[in-house]
DNA sequence: AAACCGGGGCC
DNA sequence: GGCCCAGGTTT
């Protein structure tokens, strides 16, 4: 054991935390059982410090744990929202490649910095991660700023991700909570309650903040203690404090002051709201070829996807016949499509089908309307597509980047 | 407070 | 198919 956990009153430690409550919370419950304020913050030392201790010798070599850039650290927290480590890891090498300083996002092509996102999903992050480059260029002469209140208003991040920032890479005590600390401090405390509006929220942000703070104090700890408390919350999340109704308890540092775990309810946290209902949306796609190359669209900056290119394609009801909207929309003739296999593919909440209709016809170009190319089949590869006209694109153009026949 | 973002992985 | 993921922004 380390040596600064010896003079804490570990023998209270399990059953304190089963009754604190923070001074910074407000709450009475303490008082009423004739708990002292100092024992509540002695077990949250205790607590912070096994995390610590715990994430020292268990947190996964992840690359950009490698670096203390805080740019770096920026672009791996802005990719993993909402997208899982393993997803990201190529992602973030790839980009930072490609882009390895501020200056270099703030002055690449918007379709550039597009291409090295496609796939991520949520392509606004990567809008907003060029904006803000920008603006660290105007206001911040290029150089990532330290205050938290200066991160947060940059655009694309939010309390979570300047909250990261600010102590991964700058060390600093600012607090941060993501899923993976909500699960890890409901079950601790047992909180019932959404955890994503308040009051709950509100709580769950000031124990993350005593816990950052209490590691903060903690001098004995060694360096980067705001650094390794915070993301020894999230590691323990990810990999010990698990969703579901099974998580690694047998390895948990803190298991024996988990409250859940004691009441063995550890599924019953958090109490996240219900699920958007699944549903089904329907698309006519079209491909046209001509003399080796395909009709793509580019989207406007009105729609959602703006700036990547796709196969044209509009929205249907769940039964018309896709050759009806594209003879429409295309000026070709019912007659000239040949049906390709649906497309499936996933979206949030969304079961999205293209139903792909192929055509070999040079029609006269009634589509007016926005950005026509017709690309050949290594400016297929090239070019920013979502992650379904990328599949659809994948069956066109093989891996020698040769045009594949259609009948 | 709720919807949206038209991604991906896991079971 | 359901659920979750190192969320932020818009309405």
């Amino acid at each position: 054991m380390g040596p600064g956990l010896g003079g804490l009153s570990s023998q209270n430690w399990p059953q304190a935390d089963r009754h604190v409550s923070f001074r910074s919370m407000g709450l009475q419950r303490c008082s009423k059982i004739g708990k002292s304020v100092q024992d509540a913050e002695r077990s949250l030392a205790v607590t912070a410090e096994l995390l610590t201790l715990w994430f020292d010798k268990n947190a996964r070599d992840l690359p950009w744990r490698r670096t203390q850039d805080p740019y770096a650290v920026w672009i791996s927290e802005v990719m993993l929202q909402q997208t899982q480590v393993q997803t990201v890891i190529p992602y973030w090498g790839r980009w930072m490649d490609h882009l390895p300083r501020i200056r270099d996002l703030a002055e690449a092509p918007p379709e550039r910095v597009l291409k090295l996102w496609e796939g991520l999903g949520y392509y606004s992050r990567a809008r907003n991660l060029q904006r803000a480059a920008c603006q660290i260029l105007e206001k911040h002469n290029g150089v990532f700023p330290q205050d938290p209140d200066a991160i947060l208003s940059l655009p694309g991040i939010g309390r979570y991700t300047a909250g990261a920032i600010a102590s991964i890479a700058l060390d600093q005590p600012e607090p941060i909570l993501d899923g993976n600390v909500i699960r890890v401090l409901t079950r601790f405390f047992a909180l019932e309650g959404d955890p994503k509006v308040r009051p709950l929220n509100q709580r769950l942000w000031e124990l993350a903040a005593a816990l950052v703070e209490a590691a903060y104090s903690a001098e004995h700890l060694g360096d980067r203690r705001c650094a390794r408390i915070n993301q020894s919350l999230m590691e323990l999340g990810a990999t010990v404090c698990t969703p579901g109704g099974q998580p690694a308890c047998g390895v948990c540092p803190v298991a024996e002051a988990c409250e859940a775990r004691r009441r063995g309810q550890q599924e019953r946290f958090p109490e996240l709201p219900p699920r958007v209902p699944i549903t089904g949306r329907f698309f006519a796609t079209g491909i046209i070829a001509h003399q080796g190359r395909y009709l793509l669209r580019l989207r406007e900056d009105t729609e959602v996807n703006r700036g990547f290119w796709e196969f044209p394609n509009w929205e249907t009801g769940p039964s018309d016949p896709p050759e009806a909207v594209l003879s429409e929309q295309l000026g070709i003739p019912p007659n000239r499509w040949s049906s390709q296999p649906d497309l499936r593919h996933h979206i949030t909440r969304y079961r999205m089908t293209q139903r792909v209709r192929y055509a070999s016809f040079l029609p006269s170009p009634n589509w007016a309307k926005g950005t026509w190319l017709w690309a050949t089949a290594t400016e297929l590869e090239s070019l920013a597509m979502t992650a379904a006209h990328r599949k659809l694109s994948l069956r066109l153009v093989g891996t020698f980047g040769e045009s594949r026949q259609l009948s």
